[in-house]
DNA sequence: TATTGTTATACTCTATAACTATA
DNA sequence: TATAGTTATAGAGTATAACAATA
């Protein structure tokens, strides 16, 4: 599946094939994570949030912000996940407009065990690289992602 | 935002710091892929379908396959997208339970318009590395790849 | 007035279960 | 009986617009 497939000029061949490569890779790699999410019920977005939360306490607005997504939606991903006792609104004393998201404990530990279920998922397709190839393309990807 | 953060023995933190770099650029990569899609008014799993069918026809059945999604989702996502005009549904003459899916000349077309736009809004990424630095990252990356 | 969230609404995406038609 | 699709249904994800409360 080609996802992309247009330009044909001598010089755009070699980007033409790391963009096919990067695409593929990532549907493979969001491929593992929706799955691990669905395994415990959670939608890919629904992950990304407790990725989020597991560093930081974070506002609604900071939600959307990361995420993308409009301060209606993030009422509703709220919601549904305080509902299964994953994270609590908390209220903000200094400004009472503000709404404050943190995981509860359980919500905690799924994210824990999630972020260990996704790098084992990978591991095998990660591990049929060596360390030092492991390495150089770690650093490819880095440079790339400062850049966007 | 680390989604995976776990494993810290010695030689497992060049393969984390390798699936957390294949998480972020993934994350990427879908988000310019979705931007694209919305711009057109097509979802991520609407774009990959016109991607799958800009190759071929596809039974309804094999573009459940490709896509990993129920038959019945997929009846919804051609319903939609025939509305739009954007494909058509044939009968197949040899079996009568058989439906097969080709895209219309404007599905075509929006399809080419995608492909090249993603490429576009991907190169300012890609781009960032020379292109020796391109077929190693490429090379790389269809390593892993191939064994998954 | 401007900002922060919530709610009402509508549509897409998705799966499950029940169904129809064909093999 | 088994297979290929469709339909009915229900729930999640999403945005827009209107709203309430606070600043």
């Amino acid at each position: 599946m080609p996802f992309t497939e247009s330009a044909t000029q001598p010089a755009q061949l070699d980007q033409q094939a790391l963009i096919d490569a990067l695409v593929r890779t990532s549907f493979v790699t969001m491929a593992v994570l929706t799955k691990i999410g669905a395994e415990h019920d959670l939608s890919l977005t629904q992950l990304r949030m407790l990725a989020i939360l597991r560093d930081r306490r974070a506002k609604m607005s900071a939600l959307a912000d990361y995420l993308g997504l409009d301060k209606s939606t993030i009422s509703g991903l709220v919601d549904r996940a305080e509902k299964r006792g994953l994270l609590q609104r908390e209220a903000n004393p200094v400004d009472g407009r503000s709404v404050e998201v943190v995981l509860t404990r359980e919500g905690t530990e799924l994210a824990a065990r999630g972020a260990t279920e996704i790098a084992g998922s990978l591991s095998p397709m990660t591990n049929t690289l060596n360390r030092a190839e492991m390495h150089r393309l770690t650093t490819l990807l880095e440079r790339m992602l400062e850049h966007h």
